[in-house]
RNA sequence: GGUGACGUGGCCGAGUGGUCAGGCAGAGGCCUGCAAAGCCUCCUACGGCGGUUCGAAUCCGCCCGUCACCUCCA
């Protein structure tokens, strides 16, 4: 079969477009990633995934792929245009409320970085080329916005260096505001500054020598606007001509508007092709929020503490689920199209997830065992796949695709007896679509499972020794006929959320993934 | 007010002119000492009103509703 067209909505264009790199078969694009002043919530995470998945789609047929994803670690205002003295900025308001345990801001951003690593791995994300931090670009950021005032698109006044929006054509094409009015923000509680412009001008340095991170310009100590960083690490690393840009819905406007404004500025010409936006996920039908108790990091959900409140205690109690039941959770929707996440959906996912992996223990078997007849699987499930594949190349529909995939497991599950011939081709199918969904093995607990240490969501191991032995009583229970001895033993089973399988070899116990 | 997205069966969600999505929940059956798991079968919907067409969930128009963004946010 040959492949089929690879397709993403691009925001610019509001049209689904098939994507054609500059270079040939090698997708080069730039993730915008994180502010890390706290933990990262599955909010920050679909978007994130999207382009994981869009990295896994390039793979599958056949293409290099480029990625970087930054890291911003410098804090910004919370009113981003606002140059307010008192530098009321994400990351020092977080070292505010947690001040006890950071020595510093650095410490502060070092800490959340970690934790978002942590994550990103946890949830089967593979690693960008170049994971860059706004921080250790700062000279680089200088050397822009001077460029930027010599070439006449930017101004200095006493507060800071602003970008001046009328200097580009086309200001606000891709977020549709285009209206000097709309640009304007209604409310405003700090004091702005009187010397700028035009009022859509956004910061690209602020004058600031009291602020926790401050570097020295031109135009004194301070620290750079947020939306430069973007421009300049995407640029460094991917040159001044890349194909594609993802992040969120909310970065359409302002970031990448400026962002666009920027590049055009600095380069004489766009710089990207395509822009990819993920839309914000609810939870159980409302917006997450803190006030509204359905506010989740990712850790909430994969490793809660006994004390996190806000997390259902049906998760705290089974110690969290499985990432990839979360990953998968995440992939119901397509990224495009509004998506409420809930605790239903979750709970599908893990049983969906405990089943590929099942499938995936059984075809194991049978490849150990081999035993002899025709491979009654490899057409099918190279259909399958190529269904699979087709649906994420039309816009990253993981809904349809994930759909295709389990119809490789009932297929799998449908045949009796596994020939080892029927086994090889299970066994490459589930590689292949592992590979390009990332939902039935972890590729990083594979690759660290030598020195493995215990999943803390799973407390039952140090019990399976006295498992196997209420089992073997159970067993001999049954064999004397003593049922209800045999159903107690199985109760009690249950009460430890261990559920009994009695199969036509033996029986098997696993954990329920229930809620 | 501006911009964009979206409304499919009890629930989640595919599907861009004529043929089956898939899953969850539910019902029946096979298997089982009974269960569980798995397998088989059943449950047939497209917000409303017009229009185009031999034929529309799918195209067009209007209306209703939901959501998001419009300088905190992925």
């Amino acid at each position: 079969m040959s492949a089929p067209t690879f397709r993403l909505y691009n925001t610019l264009t509001h049209e689904t477009e098939p994507v054609e790199p500059i270079e040939e078969e090698h997708l080069r694009f730039y993730s915008c990633g994180p502010t890390v002043y706290m933990y990262a919530h599955i909010g920050n995470f679909r978007s994130f995934l999207t382009a994981d998945l869009l990295r896994r789609t390039a793979e599958a047929l056949g293409w290099d792929v480029t990625n970087v994803s930054n890291i911003t670690d410098v804090g910004h205002l919370t009113q981003d245009d606002l140059v307010d003295p008192g530098g009321a900025d994400k990351m020092q308001q977080a070292l505010e409320r947690e001040g006890e345990r950071f020595a510093n801001i650095y410490d502060l951003a070092r800490h959340y970085t970690e934790a978002f690593l942590e994550d990103w791995r946890a949830l089967n994300l593979r690693e960008p080329e170049v994971r860059p931090r706004a921080t250790e670009h700062v000279t680089d950021q200088l050397h822009a916005v001077v460029e930027l005032v010599e070439k006449g698109h930017a101004y200095a006044t006493d507060q800071g260096v602003y970008f001046s929006v009328e200097s580009v054509a086309d200001y606000g094409h891709l977020s549709g505001n285009t209206e000097a009015q709309q640009l304007e923000a209604t409310d405003r509680d700090v004091v702005e500054d009187p010397d700028k412009r035009d009022p859509r001008d956004f910061a690209l340095w602020k004058h600031d020598p009291e602020h926790l991170m401050h570097w020295h310009s031109p135009w004194g100590w301070g620290y750079p606007g947020w939306h430069i960083e973007c421009s300049v690490m995407g640029m460094h690393y991917l040159g001044d001509r890349f194909d594609l840009h993802t992040g969120g819905e909310d970065l359409i406007f302002p970031h990448h508007e400026c962002e666009i404004a920027q590049n055009q500025a600095l380069a004489g010409h766009p710089v990207v092709n395509y822009w990819v936006h993920t839309r914000f996920l609810q939870v159980e039908g409302e917006k997450m929020s803190k006030s509204a108790g359905n506010f989740y990091t990712v850790r909430d959900l994969i490793q809660p503490g006994p004390d996190d409140a806000h997390v259902p205690a049906s998760i705290r109690a089974r110690g969290g689920v499985d990432p990839l039941a979360l990953r998968y959770t995440l992939m119901q929707g397509q990224y495009r199209k509004p998506f409420n996440f809930t605790l239903d959906t979750l709970h599908t996912a893990a049983r969906h997830v405990r089943r590929f992996q099942e499938v995936a223990e059984r075809v194991d078997e049978a490849l150990d065992a081999d035993a002899d007849g025709p491979d009654t699987l490899g057409d099918r499930l190279d259909d399958i796949y190529d269904r699979t594949l087709a649906a994420m190349c039309d816009d990253l529909n993981t809904p349809a695709a994930t759909a295709a995939a389990l119809e490789g497991a009932t297929a799998i599950e449908q045949t009796d007896r596994l020939s080892g011939a029927a086994a090889e081709s299970a066994r490459a199918w589930l590689a292949r679509t592992n590979d390009l969904l990332g939902i039935i093995e972890s590729e990083f607990e594979a690759e660290e499972r030598a020195g493995a240490t215990v999943d803390p969501g799973l407390d039952t191991d140090h019990l399976s020794g006295s498992i196997d032995e209420l089992l073997q009583d159970r067993e001999d229970a049954r064999e004397s006929g003593e049922y209800a001895r045999a159903d107690a033993i199985r109760d009690t089973l249950e009460a430890l959320g261990i559920e009994v399988m009695d199969r036509p070899e033996g029986p098997e116990w696993r954990r329920e993934v229930e809620l």
